[in-house]
DNA sequence: CAATTGATGGCAACCGGTTGACAAAGCTCT
DNA sequence: AGAGCTTTGTCAACCGGTTGCCATCAATTG
């Protein structure tokens, strides 16, 4: 940021109406109808309550004043705000894009305005964020949220509350059922003439962590298969060159990461330091995030579904908020394999 | 989406209150502190307006009760609702993923609330988004607005608007200085035996596209080269695959791109066709977006500081809501080539 | 034709803060 | 002690919808 130039008298933005041209109210539309205004609420909220005749009256003075209602007046007596809350563990990653970006589409189709707020991978961030949210919102989408599950139990028996990447007890969840696409992923290089796996895992608050490592260890039982656990400092690309030096020194000929952006950064310093991927080391990654067709050779990942997850989740929300839901219920979307080039044939030692 | 089990009974959220524990106001806190609810809106929103020792009467008798302002309640009678809108372009597009994450962390340190809303790519979209929200906020961002100029200074009029990525006559706008960014690259290239340049453009009313041709044009006549101008069909990797042809037939060694995404694609299609990368052509792109780093080779490109962008707009916002901004006028931001691999030294043929 | 019923519109209270006008209290200064 | 000024708290109206209750009126029915 380096200069300012000031182009031109601002044009002062009015200092929100009474100078004149106010917008207009469910009073105006009353005048101008010629009934009483608690007539009009009925005949804009209440389909029926009133004749299809007043109705029309209303419709048209309404239109001719392009009456817009004020959704402050109305959260005030009602409570319901047409609005919902997104918060996501990090804005940084681009995992929860796809995420925003489902919530957000489906919020729009059904005519809700979506809150956006992230919690910094910080687990109290994140319950102030979410404490502040619920006061203006109808009801909340947590995304891989790091506090603890009656924290989050709390939160719901306050407004309904549906949580992304995570299964807590009689809360609505979304969850990616990791199972099948690792499973495929093991079979895979399992075929390929690996045997010992290793994983890197994500922040130790991360449910999701902890299930790919379960099912991991399950995947590689059945398939015999030796599988080791290694941490990593970050979930970024740089956590993932970090502990490229523990990748090499554990034996492992393939690696499942946490997510893509560990598997990048890993891939990038391994390649760094001569390792040719996937000939002497093959790299599976958890996501298929943007970007990960970049990188040479693309990332062989597990992808979950993460738009799915987010307009999940966000139809779970409105449904429940527009009494639709059933209620607590988990939401499971499938994984698969996406086999791309930085997975293959392990190579014998040259 | 799968399948959906049904775990446990709901934890039925409260029908918001009445049940004994609604929310506290402000004339709860009245009766604890034993003054009048007007005392205490005053000691809560004015400060020094009351005497000290009400104060903090009042403000115990809030802490003890747990007390938060109901913002509907403030925001019906004052106008102001501490929330400011930001309406992109495509929220698939990583270039806003930066502009998003500014804006966002900007509102948070200055206790406003962010509202995220997409036009996708188009002009009536985009608008329609705009009116909803100028309901709902305080200010508006548009980055990379698609409407015309007239609509924007029209929704200007109404309440604070700044521009991302586009200047308007009259309204506050952030704007990448593209000259430096573009001199650097094209001296670069120069440098490099590159002897007609190739710009690959975005969508026709984008006023950076515009821009950035205008920019180029000015630095090859400098440096007496050829520049010729492609069109795209769409600023996407998928636009960039199908631009390749126009660019091998253009004769051109060395192509810049209205956009990363652009780039990248372009990239991938032309390495697909056995062309190296960047022996035979050189590759620049605009941004800097997420993932520019991931391709081999990395993505020389300019770019422009979209979080800066994201947060000197919502600073130049909050500024104005608050009554110490300036008015209109335009933030200027720096780009800079970033120069990787995907330029260089022409290799002779053959 | 009178009685019952359902549909429709009006009245007024209410949601929870904010704010202008004003009065009471406190203070200074002669 | 009293005039004049400032500080501090109270009163009441207001923001713009929503909704329970009631009155009215027309339609239905015996």
């Amino acid at each position: 940021m380096t200069e300012a130039t000031n182009a031109g008298a601002a044009t002062a933005p009015t200092k929100r109406g009474r100078e004149g041209k106010s917008n207009p109210t469910i009073y105006d539309i009353a005048k101008v109808a010629g009934v009483n205004p608690s007539t009009v609420s009925r005949a804009l909220s209440k389909p029926g309550r009133v004749s299809a005749k007043t109705q029309k009256l209303i419709e048209d003075a309404a239109a001719e004043l392009n009456y817009q209602v004020n959704p402050f007046a109305r959260a005030l007596p009602t409570g319901r705000t047409s609005t919902f809350g997104l918060i996501v563990a990090d804005i940084t990653n681009p995992t929860f894009f796809d995420i925003i970006r489902g919530a957000e589409t489906t919020a729009t189709v059904r005519d809700y305005t979506l809150v956006l707020a992230e919690s910094a991978e910080s687990a109290v961030t994140e319950l102030t964020a979410a404490r502040r949210m619920m006061a203006t919102v109808d009801g909340l989408i947590l995304a891989s949220p790091r506090m603890d599950d009656d924290n989050i139990r709390t939160l719901a028996r306050d407004k309904p509350v549906v949580v992304i990447n995570r299964e807590v007890d009689g809360v609505p969840c979304v969850v990616p059922d990791v199972d099948k696409g690792i499973s495929e992923a093991v079979r895979s290089l399992a075929a390929n003439g690996h045997r010992k796996l290793a994983f890197v895992a994500g922040p130790p608050q991360s449910w999701m962590s902890a299930r790919r490592w379960e099912g991991m260890q399950a995947a590689c039982e059945w398939s015999r298969l030796d599988a080791v656990r290694l941490e990593s400092t970050k979930p970024t690309v740089d956590g993932g060159r970090q502990v490229a030096r523990d990748v090499r020194a554990s034996g492992a000929t393939a690696v499942l990461t946490y997510n893509d952006l560990l598997a990048i950064g890993l891939m990038q310093e391994l390649q760094a330091a001569g390792v040719v991927v996937p000939d002497q080391i093959s790299i599976v990654g958890f996501d298929d995030i943007f970007g990960a067709d970049f990188t040479t050779p693309p990332l062989t990942t597990v992808r979950s579904p993460l738009g799915e997850c987010g307009s999940g989740a966000a139809t779970l929300l409105l449904d429940l908020l527009q009494g639709l839901g059933e209620g607590a219920g988990t939401l499971r979307v499938e994984t698969e394999l996406v086999l791309r080039g930085s997975s293959g044939r392990l190579l014998p030692a040259g």
